[in-house]
DNA sequence: ACCTTTATCTTGACAATGTCAAGATGATGA
DNA sequence: TCATCATCTTGACATTGTCAAGATAAAGGT
């Protein structure tokens, strides 16, 4: 206990971004409670007081993780004008990179580490906000008519199942064989998106 | 040890197949070596004389799930003649019917949980098996006029990805807004498949 | 100002787990 | 037959998630 004050402040955040840390640093293998709240330079229960257990500190983390890549994508896209075509590719391309760029974090999010995630509702809707992201991105080119008027869940799914596969096969090195350079990526993604959305 | 024989026989097997009994009832969390042991019906430490440590039995369940994977899609195409669509169709459908089947089993299989898998040349061969049992039902469709003559391994990514985010997101319970009926699932993977091979 | 309440944090304990060390058992082959 | 070696057991240890009991301090009413 080498802190000045007894209470720490916001220990709940700082909890959150600690296990984010130790996340990117020792990977899924490396990450247990104690050693976040270590990390964050507190005893080994103090997460207690704020989370009901290892599952809900994870479903925060998870959580943030989602918002992390739902502001990612949503600022990519503000900056895209009005090019409906452009702004799904912008937010596919936006996905990926964020899937590469934090694989810890990502490989988290589909992990399966927590089951029964409906028991989280801030967890839930979080992902339905980067769902409805990508969603909104397909209406936009069916407004367009870049896309028939098929059935948004039926577009977005497909749109979002090619997108995630695409990133999980990434960053799990299942798709090495192919050079995984960022150009490269970019032009796969482009590649992945073109059927999908013209067909 | 209430066994007849102090040696178990193959016990290597026993253990395999024990810790997917215990992954498919209790789930990745309820995973242990010990409790894979005891369900084997050996003391705690027996399964070091087979497998280095936890990561190896790991890496061996998903070594036989990917074999179970790829043993359903090939018998699959074996009664499918020689439609190049259908194939591809059926082979796609062989895919994600098993993610649904063997839920928990598949999930291991891109759970992430096994870092470092190239340590495990048994493992890395067994997906590379599953990925040309794809890639070769797009090349005979390329071989058909099905699909437009660009590099295989462009097409099989896009077909792979696809399907596997679908089947993951779909484990994951991420589009579970869908009716998830066994003929709604086809439907899905059918309007799934038909952009990426006709594009 | 004082006392009570409540949230926050610590210390200490326990069971479950992964792993190592040392020894027991029995199959194999010289 | 006996030595060797793979296989399996018992026992131990550190790490981990979690609970119980108590310490600390902030907030609020009197």
């Amino acid at each position: 206990m080498d802190r000045d004050n007894y209470h720490h402040g916001d220990l709940k955040r700082a909890l959150i971004t600690a296990g984010i840390e130790i996340l990117t640093q020792s990977g899924v293998g490396g990450f247990s409670l104690r050693k976040v709240a270590i990390k964050a330079g507190v005893s080994h229960t103090a997460p207690y007081a704020h989370f009901k257990d290892k599952r809900a500190l994870i479903a925060a983390i998870m959580t943030e993780g989602f918002c992390r890549l739902y502001d990612r994508m949503s600022s990519v896209l503000a900056g895209c004008g009005a090019d409906a075509q452009k702004r799904l590719l912008e937010a596919a391309w936006a996905y990926v990179d964020f899937a590469v760029a934090e694989k810890e974090l990502f490989s988290i999010l589909f992990s399966g580490i927590l089951d029964n995630e409906q028991d989280f509702p801030e967890y839930n809707e979080m992902t339905h906000q980067c769902y409805r992201l990508l969603s909104d991105s397909v209406r936009f080119c069916q407004a367009a008519k870049l896309l028939p008027p098929e059935p948004i869940e039926l577009a977005s799914t497909r749109l979002w199942s090619c997108l995630h596969g695409f990133a999980s096969l990434l960053i799990n090195g299942q798709i090495s064989h192919l050079i995984l350079e960022k150009q490269t990526i970019r032009q796969l993604v482009k590649n992945l998106i073109v059927p999908v959305t013209v067909s």
